[in-house]
DNA sequence: ACCTGTGAAGATTTTCACAGCA
DNA sequence: TGCTGTGAAAATCTTCACAGGT
């Protein structure tokens, strides 16, 4: 995924570095934390390593070792504070104060993004609209008024605009990233499908929904292949569950799991 | 790497035979295909592994164990014929023929989603819309009308949906998944911040923008205390590219590139 | 009895570096 | 010469298994 390059090319000064993170724990200790919060809504006070594990479909063990990169927050013997340990992950995760986030690209895509109840709620405000279009530019969206991109550079400065996002067509994608950047806004998610040349300080990460589609189609292709070679080489293959309504409520993503009971 | 591994069943591919590619690389093929879609555009005939993997934002030895994954179809010395690999691909994730993709929850994401083009353009029409709400079923969106989920078996089986996508409420997820997999969808696209349980032979993708946004924000933390750390420890830092339009070109996710020339 | 935190083993992925072919 | 394909090394990530606290 996103990968940091441990040889940067100019300022990789990390002498006596904060044991960082790896990459591949921060996405997880997100995850985590949402569930968190689902479980505090239920009234949990405790969860044990197990359950949130069960929940997030994250192995224990792995889910114990990403915890103690952030600290040893857990009680022995009983579980983690769910409260306490929420407060810590918002903590590492910068999650302190809420980032305002600017959108650029309101078409079909962005106009949803603009709308979408999930990121104001999790601490990302969008704050900004943008767009080239004039017939988008003064419209309203969810009570923001959609700015040209032209003043990109005065109004994520006045609003204090520390995140992007790019929904743009490709071609834009590239000069509206420039114009972020000299906004002095240092971390983008990008949902055009082109690479975003970028400043090494800046942060990028990228969403190609199409791409995610293309993965899903090759297991398929994948499974339909196994499937044939299967009948073809051992007739006695028996297809276990064929049709109708199927038993769930045990396998997770093939890896079996205990009821939990709870339902999310 | 390519080792034969346990002694397989079907050995009647003709040139690759194909053990199984890499999870990780499976996400990159797709990557490369779309960018293989431009460049033949823009004219192209052949690439070589160093310029698909600038553009694309990969290491050029990687690059190229992911293609000899899928079998050897480059010319040394010369590189990749674009439209040959492009159809390897192809081939290779399963898109000789369209799917048929169900988008169940046509709320701000869904309905952004189904008038998406970006999908039914890269062989994946949405060709069937389901949701609960009785203001939302029967109206059209790009010309396909809204059924109630409760049809949802039906009208799969009818038009041969492969693959699902789940765009509702987190409650109401697992049940529509649970519908999906009795209208036999192998394929899950999953936006709901749920874990679905699935029998082990249906695959499931999960993408959480929340979480996205949340991994920058940790990253934007990151270097400001690494700022901050540095400030305190080492006065002598010196920024560069402090302020104002930054020069690109160069840094691709802080690794360098040539320039490539073209424009995406 | 139960559950966390972690060293060490194992698996996977990335990167290097170069043999070999066009 | 220029570039692919690939062993082998390095880095990263996952899982096991158990010491140690409650």
């Amino acid at each position: 995924m996103t990968e940091p390059g441990p040889e940067g090319t100019a300022g990789t000064r990390q002498r006596s570095a904060p044991r960082s993170i790896p990459e591949a724990s921060v996405a997880r200790l997100a995850v985590y934390l949402r569930m968190l919060g689902e479980l505090a809504e239920q009234g949990a006070e405790t969860v044990s390593s197990d359950e949130l594990a069960a929940v997030t479909g994250v192995n224990p063990a792995k889910l114990r070792k990403d915890l103690s990169h952030i600290g040893t927050y857990g009680i022995r013997g009983v579980g983690y504070e769910i409260s306490a340990l929420a407060h810590q992950l918002e903590r590492v995760l910068g999650l302190g104060h809420p980032q305002a986030v600017a959108l650029v690209g309101v078409g079909n895509l962005g106009h949803a993004l603009a709308g979408y109840s999930g990121f104001g709620g999790r601490g990302f405000p969008v704050t900004s609209l943008f767009d080239v279009d004039p017939d988008l530019v003064g419209i309203h969206i969810n009570g923001i008024v959609v700015d040209h991109v032209r003043s990109i550079p005065e109004v994520c400065a006045e609003r204090g605009v520390t995140i992007g996002m790019i929904a743009t067509p490709g071609q834009a994608a590239q000069s509206i990233c420039d114009l972020l950047v000299s906004a002095r806004v240092r971390c983008i998610l990008n949902f055009a499908p082109v690479l975003l040349q970028v400043p090494a300080e800046v942060e990028v990460r990228k969403v190609d929904l199409a791409v995610e589609l293309q993965v899903l189609a090759f297991h398929l292709a994948r499974r339909n292949l196994a499937v044939e070679a299967e009948a073809e080489a051992e007739p006695e293959a028996e297809p276990e569950a064929e049709a109708g309504p199927v038993a769930y409520g045990y396998a997770v993503n093939g890896r079996t799991v205990n009821g939990s009971g709870g339902r999310l």
